[in-house]
DNA sequence: GCGGACTGCTTACCT
DNA sequence: ACAGGTAAGCAGTCCGCG
């Protein structure tokens, strides 16, 4: 039952209060109102409309899980605490018995009660007796360094006990995961899903048309098993309920530290916070700054919607803003949680704040609000698979700029000055400035991110600022545990996984990694015209779906299923129970393959609609991507290096069997990576018969991916060019098209490449042949005239991966500029780019802002010339040296 | 003391 | 904290060299 204080209601404001705002009045002094904290928390009434489930925590007053539910046509959040006396527990194979023995754990403070359940033991295959240890509050199982039930089980009664058994025979599970998530997991509640509170009760919300679409979708898999089926609907489901507007204000704060160069430490918050921008889904525009002595008001003109407030004491302004914060249901940053939040945090403890006025909740990681939801763009940009999969690695730098500029095409507004050396308006506009990035970044494509965002969480039953945070391999661990949990099978230990199945056997390629890869095919070096690309569309889930691949199914306990073996292993797979991952990645594959794909394709749909379905199958795509790797990563929960050992090996032996039926059917293939074959000018009937040959011997498809006009290998595996027959190029692994070399260049490669896209017939080679000779020599002329407008066209940009202190066995040569820039002042991190030149002079290196151009060493940038042109040179049967017209005699000396 | 062969480190890429 | 495979460039080491 909710607490009776809590059923009091009371409504938050809608709007952030406006009590002081003085509209573009600058110097006016301006009086700010004391607001009075609102009533705390929102607890939902007794009946609300539809709302969404956007977060869940534990509330540790009242001891109960905690659902914030978002209500999308108020704007609000409602906290709906859980009804249903469910507690946190963790489950142990001792007996109650056995663990009345334990007398640590019964007076434990946190203890409640033993229950004794049974449970499906995956790694067994058959059910367990276990008891279930009831707490009263989530520490008391886990959290804690010292003294939590989850290790004194195991600690505590081998001595207790008369017949000594080893620790190890102990067992406790699901003692680590997050009490929320269990009870989520428990009440089958899904996250990002939409929920009524009726008479005080949580309740899912049906919606006719999702239903509806959802049978219509689960129509077209007749062929799929009833266990198939199932899941098919269940994530057909979660995919098709519609997405809400979210209301939400992104925030940018700026800082004047004396110390220009160095970022403001957010743990001491040392200095004031002069002025922050609040960027609105409303339409609002506000920026509050503070008035300063010897700040100038300056002449800059801020766009008519813009609301500039100016405040006398710091002390007003934090007040104004935590006013939003307590008031927004969603608040945007970037790096928040390590910078903007975390700051304004501490500093309004170092003037006085109480706890109860603060409305963030400052974490070792993570900062969030007590109100509503705060989602930090920098984690969730920084995130490698969103970052490749879910925008195709069109941002390198994942700073704010660089994002900006490639995602929304607006970049930060440039300063010279230190922030304190701004006038009023300058600095006014460029922190608007971020908050508008930050907003945009959440708004572009109609709203792609959050709803990205919010897709994911109901995949992986996470709340949306947990998925914006994490990883992929804890989104698929999540619906796993679900999953385990749906099914009342026992959530395995990864040391016990790893225990029974844990070893692999094939010998890896490359030195220290454990199992072997994929099969890169030796290319065909030369220009092919008519090259078609034929591919499996995503080879590595098929293959789990196919051959039933999960930590259960592979060396499993029955004799019988031994004969079943995995090509070139010693692994062999279950053949009467069905894996978990083979069911749920199988099925998530074949609804992204055979309907979202497609969908988002659908000119026949609504734009809207169709959006909608591309950010679906670009959510799916990111999990799918992950899904066979997590296996093979050992910071996965149902880590299980067999497992990514067999479907490397699978893949490995599908493609083989590919290239094998390839000279059957008297197809030459040129080169094939992975999961390709790249067939030298087949005829429509030999590309069918080898499609339909895959699907009857392998059980899988496969595609003509796409058709080359010509292509252009050289003897490098991973290393070619394509025009496709609209002329478009494509660039693989060369040279020329890495982040890293000099602009000037990749100028050049690019002009290059320009040249080869209008090649239509083998005739038409002779000429463009000469205009690329023509191109590379220019290029070498203006190395060695020193002709070029800038010396950052010279510069090669190296990302720092570690701290430059941390490079003990060598120096390499950004790190050689990096440390000459430090010894200038500059702070520099992992992750910095660093751009150098090369020069005559020892160390050979030099920042590029610090060289100049009479140091530079050309011959160096004559041999990059020369070895970003070969990849594709030899292959047009043209030579480097002869082009820049060096004699025979010249090139050996 | 120097140069070439070799190994290992680092980054950026491909699937 | 998803995996392994490939290319390129450079740093550092070892060895021969009367």
């Amino acid at each position: 039952m909710v607490q009776k204080h809590l059923t009091e209601f009371s409504h938050p404001k809608i709007k952030p209060s406006k009590e002081n705002e003085v509209k573009a009045l600058p110097l006016k002094q301006t009086v700010v109102k004391q607001k009075k904290q609102e009533a705390f928390p929102p607890v939902a009434p007794e009946n609300l409309p539809p709302s969404y489930f956007v977060s869940a925590t534990y509330d540790g007053k009242t001891r109960k899980a905690l659902i914030k539910l978002y209500e999308p046509t108020s704007g609000q959040i409602y906290f709906w605490y859980d009804n249903t006396e469910h507690k946190p527990y963790c489950l142990t194979n001792l007996s109650p018995y056995e663990l009345e023995k334990i007398n640590c754990l019964i007076q434990h403070p946190g203890f409640d009660h033993f229950e004794i359940v049974e449970k499906i033991d995956p790694l067994l295959d058959r059910k367990v007796k276990v008891t279930k240890v009831i707490a009263k509050d989530p520490l008391a199982i886990g959290g804690r360094p010292r003294g939590c039930i989850r290790d004194i089980i195991p600690e505590e009664f081998p001595k207790v006990s008369e017949s000594p058994i080893s620790s190890e025979q102990i067992k406790v599970w699901e003692s680590k995961i997050k009490y929320y998530q269990s009870y989520i997991y428990d009440r089958n509640l899904w996250p990002g899903m939409i929920y009524e509170v009726k008479d005080g009760n949580l309740v899912p919300k049906s919606l006719e048309d999702a239903e509806e679409m959802t049978k219509r979708i689960l129509g077209n898999f007749k062929d799929a098993t009833s266990e198939e089926k199932q899941h098919i609907e269940q994530w057909a489901r979660l995919l098709e309920y519609p997405a809400p507007k979210l209301r939400r204000v992104a925030l940018d704060i700026e800082v004047c530290s004396p110390i220009p160069t160095r970022m403001p430490d957010p743990r001491e918050s040392a200095y004031p916070v002069v002025c922050v921008s609040l960027y609105s889904s409303d339409g609002e525009k506000r920026v509050l700054i503070l008035k300063r002595q010897n700040t100038r008001e300056g002449t800059e003109r801020l766009p008519a919607d813009v609301n500039l407030e100016y405040f006398d004491s710091e002390e007003k302004l934090i007040r104004a803003v935590f006013d939003v914060l307590w008031n927004c249901p969603f608040i945007i940053t970037f790096n928040g949680d390590d910078f903007d939040l975390r700051y304004m945090a501490q500093r309004a403890q170092n003037l006085g704040f109480g706890r109860k006025d603060i409305p963030i909740e400052v974490g070792r990681r993570v900062c969030s609000l007590k109100y509503g939801l705060h989602i930090d763009l920098y984690r969730f940009f920084f995130n490698r698979s969103i970052q490749i999969y879910a925008f195709n690695n069109q941002y390198k730098d994942k700073k704010l700029d660089d994002i900006g500029k490639a995602l929304i095409e607006m970049e930060k507004i440039k300063v010279e000055k230190s922030i304190g050396e701004l006038t009023y308006t300058e600095l006014a506009k460029y922190c608007l400035r971020d908050a508008e990035i930050t907003f945009k970044l959440t708004s572009f494509e109609d709203d792609l991110v959050l709803k990205l965002i919010l897709v994911l969480s109901r995949i992986s039953s996470m709340p949306m600022e947990d998925v914006s945070r994490q990883g992929v391999s804890r989104w698929i661990r999540n619906f796993m545990h679900r999953e385990h949990r749906r099914k009342n099978m026992l959530i395995p230990n990864a040391a016990d996984i790893l225990a029974v199945k844990g070893k692999t056997a094939t010998k890896a390629i490359i030195k220290g990694k454990k199992y072997k890869g994929a099969i890169v095919v030796e290319p065909v070096p030369g220009i092919h015209f008519n090259v078609a690309v034929m591919d499996f569309p995503s080879l590595y889930p098929s293959i789990i779906k196919v051959w039933n691949l999960g930590y259960q199914s592979i060396q499993c306990p029955h004799a019988e299923c031994r004969s079943n073996r995995v090509p070139d292993t010693p692994h062999w797979i279950c053949s009467k129970k069905r894996a978990l991952e083979s069911l749920l990645i199988g099925s998530l594959r074949d609804l992204r393959v055979q309907w979202y794909k497609p969908k988002s394709k659908d000119k026949n749909l609504q734009t809207k609609l169709r959006n909608w379905y591309s950010i679906i199958q670009g959510a799916v795509k990111v999990i799918l991507n992950a899904s066979y790797g997590v296996f093979g990563a050992e910071s996965f929960d149902l880590y299980c290096p067999p497992v990514a050992e067999a479907t490397a090996a699978i893949g490995r032996h599908s493609i083989t069997q590919i290239i094998n039926k390839t000279k059957d059917l008297g197809i030459q293939v040129l080169y094939g990576d992975t999961d390709s074959v790249f067939l030298k000018n087949p005829s429509k009937k030999q590309i069918q018969k080898l499609a339909q040959w895959t699907e009857l011997k392998l059980k899988m498809s496969l595609d003509v991916d796409k058709v080359y006009r010509y292509a252009v290998f050289s003897s490098r595996k991973k290393n070619y060019l394509g025009v496709l027959e609209d002329g478009s190029v494509d660039v693989k692994g060369l040279t020329g098209k890495k982040r890293h070399i000099p602009l000037l260049i990749k100028k050049g490669f690019n002009a290059m490449k320009e040249r080869l896209a209008q090649i239509e017939t083998p005739a038409d080679f002779e000429k463009a042949k000469k205009d690329i000779c023509e191109i590379v020599r220019n290029r070498y002329l203006q190395l060695k005239r020193r002709d070029w407008e800038n010396l950052s066209e010279l510069a090669f940009n190296v990302v720092l991966g570690e701290a430059p202190e941390h490079y003990k066995k060598i120096t390499p040569q950004h790190v050689k500029a990096a440390r000459m820039l430090q010894e200038r002042g500059m702070e520099i991190k992992a992750g910095d780019l660093i751009r150098f030149v090369k020069v005559v002079k020892d160390p050979h290196v030099k920042p590029v802002e610090l060289a100049t151009k009479s140091e530079i060493d050309v011959e160096k940038y004559i041999a990059h010339l020369r070895s970003t042109f070969d990849q594709v040179l030899d292959a047009l049967g043209l030579d480097f040296d002869e082009i820049i017209g060096l004699t025979k005699l010249e090139r050996f000396m």
